[in-house]
DNA sequence: TTGTATGCGTTATCAT
DNA sequence: ATGATAACGCATACAA
């Protein structure tokens, strides 16, 4: 019962080879005798060892196997967003080959308790590459650690200049696809529910003031693909993409005298909740008010509705993420590449009550 | 522009002062004069030293400040549980003042292509301690794994054995609790709605055979709970904790001749569903059905309902778990400890209608 | 307060 | 197919 663990020099003495041939066995990285991978691994179960130090393998390799993934916030409220989710499971795929495995990481709010503590992980975590999801302004300082580190990093979802990879979204033309299905319909008083305008996520109607100072990229994008198609719809923003968010706002909306034939949502959680809201208010969907998403996912509960809506490649945007990682773990170069959404007809759209 | 990166010594050299000196002013451990950290910093960044190489620093202090996450299945669908997603948060708040992350690791399907990979992120990930979240049969593999590296573990809902410290839930004990309402209040036509009895989830009425071979913890013992009251309930599994799921199985519940007035369910998402159902088959709730759910967690889209449940802990459970890991890697040795659920009453119980 | 010496456990390279 | 050697980059015990 020796307090010290075995190393693989221990094995290697006990199975009577050398260290790197005890190595060898393990990694696999070269032909090895039958006979003396047998040797090496009887002792290695004689000693308990269970294979290479995680630690020591990684400072000889330069490498880790970990690729970091840097959230805005809460964890769980990162994962309260279905498109998160899926994007995390393509990318968990994607670097799963190269047996990585995902660091969570949060981009932490500098006021949280001692300052000093901000930042920590990520300048000291043993990652090898990291993937920064919704780069805003906030993320800023996230992106220069990384990249003062040297560490290949990919976007998704946000700008972090020319020399950054990103994986991207046609949203605001997306957007205006949307948009234009409802105006060829005939809808012209229509209104919007947007995202939150920045991470503080104030809830209201957005002026023009406001309007100007948007810094979540995505939000922007989608309020401009609508603006091209109904320049002077009214926009509410709500504090974050979620039924009971789109149920607050569809509430405000339906509520004024100027009823609009139609909503059009930036998210289908939060169109969710206006369908709701219109439900509550005695209007029929699609017949009264059409309502549409963005997203195109699953929203849990909505059925028998059918959002009318924007799918996105979610999942396919981890992937190329996490592929994107990899290759320049191989010193390839990765691009930037933009995914486009596509157009599904639902059943909450139709023509405008009075037509 | 050398291609070689710079290391601590470089910076020494640098800075003219001992290598060790430099490793303390990035350290903080030792004190250090004004004008040496001055001079030190000062050559790291006309060296564009970021800092300690984590994997050096991992290797020779023994610790990488990682703590392993292991679930079963997909990344997405493990975060589509309200519960899970409170628990990482508390898992991530318990872990963060220690500097460390979590690395997402996923229990894997052997299935999966080349079974060579399998658990093979495990066995090589460097992480200090490990959290097992929902250890059921098939975790064991995981586990095994865990205790072989003599890693410290915690197990989230699940038994390993009694070395292994387990977060707990007095699952059967709350579920009587709700059940015990619905009887005092008067119920006694009753049906059940339960978690997944394993992990294939299969959906359908259990009856007595797949009632002996269940192997998810949670489900048994909720089950176990609610049979202490209502022995010869009715129960119908869903294929997993959804909205979507709750609409089934209340579908089905609600479509046979001899209707209950109450409807026990094993979660909060599947009480929204059975609610809905009810709404569609033109019951009320609670006037003619009552419906009571599981987990206190906020079910996005269900106001004006508030769910007469058992709120569990889920937050607080991941920070139990976190410092429970945080203790052991101290030297310390932590403890089994078990959480109560806390009845809640909400609006969607009532007497029964006949009375 | 600073410097010296040592080893953490592995694996890549090269020679045999 | 196997072995000898040399880093990988750092943090600590201890001496000064």
């Amino acid at each position: 019962m020796n307090a010290r663990r075995a190393t693989i020099a221990d094995v290697a003495r006990e199975a009577g080879v050398s260290a790197s041939t005890a190595s060898v066995v393990f990694s696999g990285k070269t032909p090895v005798t039958d006979a003396t991978r047998q040797r090496v691994l009887d002792a290695a179960v004689r000693l308990r060892y269970t294979g290479p130090d995680p630690r020591a393998a990684s400072l000889r390799r330069g490498r880790s196997g970990i690729v970091g993934v840097v959230f805005q916030g809460h964890l769980g409220g990162a994962f309260l967003d279905p498109v998160t989710r899926a994007m995390m499971d393509g990318l968990a795929d994607a670097v799963a080959p190269q047996g990585a495995g995902l660091l969570l990481l949060r981009d932490d709010v500098e006021g949280e308790s001692g300052s000093g503590e901000s930042g920590a992980t990520l300048t000291t975590a043993p990652i090898d590459a990291a993937v920064l999801i919704g780069c805003n302004a906030r993320m800023r300082a996230s992106l220069e650690i990384v990249l003062s580190r040297r560490i290949p990093v990919v976007v998704i979802e946000g700008d972090a200049g020319s020399d950054v990879p990103a994986v991207l979204l046609d949203n605001s033309f997306a957007q205006s696809v949307v948009a234009e299905h409802l105006k060829k319909l005939g809808h012209t008083r229509v209104a919007l529910v947007t995202l939150p305008t920045d991470v503080s996520g104030e809830r209201g109607w957005i002026n023009e003031q406001r309007e100007a100072t948007i810094t979540v990229d995505v939000m922007r994008d989608r309020l401009q693909g609508a603006r091209q198609v109904f320049p002077d719809a009214p926009a509410m923003s709500a504090r974050n993409s979620s039924i009971d968010e789109g149920v607050i706002a569809g509430r405000e909306i339906f509520a004024g005298s100027d009823r609009p034939t139609a909503v059009v949502a930036q998210s289908d959680l939060l169109a969710a909740g206006v369908i709701r809201a219109a439900e509550e208010a005695g209007l029929r969907v699609p017949e009264d008010v059409s309502v549409t998403g963005f997203d195109g996912v699953d929203v849990d509960g909505l059925a028998p509705y059918l959002l009318t809506t924007m799918s996105q490649p979610a999942t396919e945007k981890g992937r190329a993420a996490g592929r994107a990682v990899t290759a320049m773990l191989e010193g390839d170069n990765a691009a930037t590449i933009e995914f486009t959404c596509v157009f599904r007809e639902g059943n909450t759209t139709a023509l405008p009550p009075d037509s």
